[in-house]
DNA sequence: GATATTAATGACTGATTAGTCACTTAAATA
DNA sequence: TATTTAAGTGACTAATCAGTCATTAATATC
């Protein structure tokens, strides 16, 4: 097993899956494009949907790793949210094919039936950062998986008009003043 | 042709699809759960996918007659606002397969390719309504359609979060506390 | 009731795909 | 160098699916 042979498939695939979707990629597309026989791609991944589920892991735990390590503690709930935002975000723009995958991946039907612990939990550490900035409001109170689904929304609708519009010139001003239309709406 | 059995397909056909995804829904299955022959169904549809783009503009086209006709004159911004988010929301309460769909067609690839007129504009004049009624905010001016995108996500979410958890008991209540959440980032 | 027209049927076809496995090539070990 | 072990290969298979079409059934017209 060839380490990095495994993670060349992975992101082969990644990239044909974004472009052409699970079901218009066939196995033997994978293949070809990694310059592998379609008997090399299955000694790597018992099956299709494996690697499908293999590729959503990977992303899960490699953007995490970003996001921990860039969790900072500032003065104010304000400051501690919108670093959040800017790095998550930033982490889109860097990595488009992985933010693509993720959305691809999520409305799919693979998502449903899948179980994996280690990425379940990836973003929990992540998750409650922000609920302890949010908390005071509300609404959070009320419905605190909701305030962190519409964050997680908001985040994906701003790096989404980023990476797909031709309109935002100035990237940094826009991630803040995207930031502070969702922080108006928290704040009391 | 008899508009009745075709639409008979369609809501069975959206049924299945909703609950297994495009990919794992075979025509063979719609014919026998909608109680008609494969050639009966190719007779309505040419093809699988022009039923897959049929189903989502007969949705778009209902869905936007609702909307339509709920559209009121009110005295405030902030009231306007709030009456299409009141609309919106309860459709997607009263239609939650219609709903589901529309998620399920505009994630796919199918989507990309569509360029259906009557389809796309749809939603203008409900659209028009909801930017007249932000304007004023500086993120309007400068990305408008960012400011779409953005009640476009927030109005999702809160539907599919009531769909699909068991916390909200209140439901008018959220409806207008997730809406207040929204309106405040847009106050200036 | 006879004829013509329209709709419905489902066994069939051709194409496609995930996954296999008998074999080859390369690497490691003795 | 000879032998064993591991990795890689791709033609092949079994299954599935969209879409067809010759035939049958239903309906309308005279």
């Amino acid at each position: 097993m060839d380490e990095a042979k495994r993670k060349h498939i992975l992101t082969t695939a990644m990239k044909l899956f974004n472009e052409y979707g699970f079901h218009a990629t066939p196995t033997s597309k994978i293949a070809k494009k990694a310059k592998i026989s379609v008997g090399t791609l299955f000694n790597y991944f018992p099956t299709k949907e494996a690697l499908i589920q293999e590729i959503y892991i990977h992303v899960k735990i490699h953007s995490r790793k970003v996001f921990i390590q860039q969790l900072e503690e500032n003065f104010s709930d304000h400051d501690n949210l919108q670093a959040m935002w800017r790095t998550v975000i930033k982490w889109g723009i860097d990595n488009p094919e992985e933010f693509h995958y993720l959305e691809l991946f999520c409305n799919s039907p693979f998502k449903k039936e899948f179980k994996h612990e280690k990425a379940m939990d990836a973003y929990k550490q992540f998750r409650q950062s922000i609920l302890a900035s949010i908390s005071p409001i509300t609404i959070c109170k009320e419905y605190p998986e909701y305030s962190m689904i519409y964050i997680d929304n908001a985040i994906h609708a701003a790096t989404k008009f980023i990476l797909e519009s031709d309109e935002v010139r100035d990237i940094d001003h826009f991630i803040d003043s995207s930031f502070e239309l969702v922080w108006k709406g928290f704040r009391q």
